[in-house]
DNA sequence: AATTTATATCACAGTGTAGTATTTATCAGG
DNA sequence: CCTGATAAATACTACACTGTGATATAAATT
C-alpha cells in the first residue's frame, strides 16, 4: 500500500502517542477498547505492531521485569519519523474530509438526509 | 472484519455524505483528492463502492444522461442505515482516540517527544 | 510446579490499489 | 441520418497489504 495506514493501524499509533513512554501491547489494547468501546483480540495488536515496526514506523525496546506478580517483560514502542509523518497525514486527511460534518455524522442514527 | 470500515472506505463514505445527492464515482474521487491531497486511481473508487454496496452500506441508482459532451451515465450513491452506523462508529472511534492530541499531531514533523 | 503477564505465530478473510478494458453518450463530417 | 472520433464514466482483474481470531509461547513471581 505504501505510505498510508489502515484504520486499525491509525488507532494503534494514536494509542501509542497517547500513552507516551508507557506504550506497550496490553496497555494499548486496553486504551483502544476503553476509548472506542470496540473489542480487540490480543493477536491483532501484535501482528499490527510487528508490521508497523517492519516498515520503520515505530521502534521497540524491552522493558525491565517489574515485580507485579511476574509475567513476561513488556515491549515498549516509540513512534519514529516515518510513522509520525504517516499518522499526521491520516489525521489530516480524515479531518479535512470530516470537517463541518460533525453534526451530520453524530445525527445519523437511521439513514442520511441531505438537507431538511 | 464484519462491521468496521477500512480507512479508504471511511473517506469514501465521508465524501458521499459531503456531496449529498450529487455523489457519484468521479466526483467523489475529485473530492477526496482535493481535500486530502492524495492521488487516487479511478479503479480504487469503484471497487470500494461495489464492496460497500455489497455489504448494504450504500445503494445506487443510475442517473439520466446529461447533454455534457456525452459519456456514460452517472451512478449516484446513497448512504444506507448500516453504512451510516458504521461511519458514525468509525468517526467516533477516531475522534475519541485523537481527542486532545490535535496539537501533538500537527506538530509531529520529525519524531515524537512525549513531554518537554 | 502453578500462576500470571505479556508477547508471538498462523492462516484466512477483507481492503487497497494500479492498470487495463468496456460501456454509453455526444459531436462532426459527409 | 449514419459513422467514426472523442469524451465521460464505470467495470474488471489480479496481487499486495491489513484485520482478526485462535492458538501457542515465553518469562517472571510465588
Amino acid at each position: 500500500m505504501g505510505k498510508s495506514l489502515g484504520e486499525f493501524e491509525q488507532l494503534i499509533l494514536l494509542a501509542l502517542v497517547r500513552l507516551g513512554k508507557d506504550a506497550y501491547g496490553v496497555k494499548m489494547r486496553k486504551e483502544i477498547e476503553a476509548r472506542t468501546g470496540r473489542e480487540i483480540s490480543a493477536g491483532a495488536i501484535y501482528t499490527a505492531l510487528e508490521r508497523l515496526e517492519g516498515r520503520g514506523f515505530i521502534s521497540s525496546r524491552l522493558g525491565e521485569p517489574t515485580p507485579e506478580r511476574g509475567g513476561r517483560r513488556k515491549k515498549y514502542y516509540q513512534l519514529e519519523t516515518d510513522g509520525a509523518t504517516a499518522l499526521r497525514r491520516s489525521y489530516n486527511a480524515f479531518s479535512q474530509m470530516a470537517k463541518g460534518l460533525g453534526t451530520r455524522l453524530s445525527a445519523l442514527p437511521a439513514d442520511a438526509e441531505p438537507k431538511p
